[in-house]
DNA sequence: TGTTTGTTATATTACATATATAACATATAT
DNA sequence: ATATATGTTATATATGTAATATAACAAACA
């Protein structure tokens, strides 16, 4: 799986990756059970510390989205992903209302914001590189 | 208009604030040409520093929401508001693409995503609190 | 003249990000 | 047993952001 930092973004690198191998997941590129590069050798395949490929693993671990076993390494959940939480509704509700608002205020119609929507979600699923 | 700033959130108050304000304008209840408090009477109200409504505030007329006039005060754009940029439909999409996977990896249904966006989105223009 | 406005400057505290080393405990292979 | 590679934990450091606290400035208005 192909992995892209940009050093100059303001999203943090461990958020970069987290959000990416969470994409690689959606997609179906990395399916469960499916390896994950050890810590250390992520961390130099993408020139980055190791702490900060650790604390990506461990977001995902506490999202149920990776299972990590000492030695045996990092591997893809294999007993079924963590489903729509309320929590987590109340999560996107509250980061979609910020967006919502932005685009609104710009003039962007529902529809067409409730369409960007779907074809994002969409661009992921089908693997897509984005634009 | 009714603000309500939460200490304890990860998003900084600068944000949430300016996020709030963008909502106003969206819903209809700031109209172009409003005034807003000054920045010393905000920060009085809302028990925050001076120094972080100005930050908000700056934040909105950099994005040509505001603008800011020396000793007149703060007003709701009256020159219409920003369109839709080319820039501003990538950082959307890059903040919606974050948003569709984490909501994709959970099962979420590409429907049910676009129709959640629909959702928040008229949350937010017909001025409701938002549940 | 005095007050209020946004603006700018400095300083300080706290926290997050990212890095650099180092060491530890454990499971696997040799 | 020995070596190796794994995730884990502990320090330390540098940098940047967020938020606060004062203070002063220039300009507009009553």
């Amino acid at each position: 799986m192909f992995i892209e930092l940009d050093l100059q973004s303001d999203t943090p690198l461990y958020t970069q990756l987290a959000d990416q191998l969470t994409e690689g997941i959606a997609s179906g590129e990395l399916k469960p059970g499916d390896p994950l590069p050890s810590i250390r050798r992520l961390a130099e395949d993408l020139g980055i510390n190791l702490h900060t490929v650790n604390k990506a693993y461990n977001l995902l671990k506490q999202e149920g989205l990776l299972q990590v076993h000492r030695k045996t390494g990092v591997i893809v959940q294999p007993d079924g992903m963590p489903g729509v939480t309320e929590a987590f509704e109340a999560k996107l509700r509250r980061q979609l209302r910020s967006l919502a608002a932005a685009a609104a205020v710009r003039g962007m119609a529902e529809e067409v914001f409730a369409q960007e929507s779907k074809s994002v979600y969409r661009d992921i699923i089908t693997n897509r590189g984005g634009e």
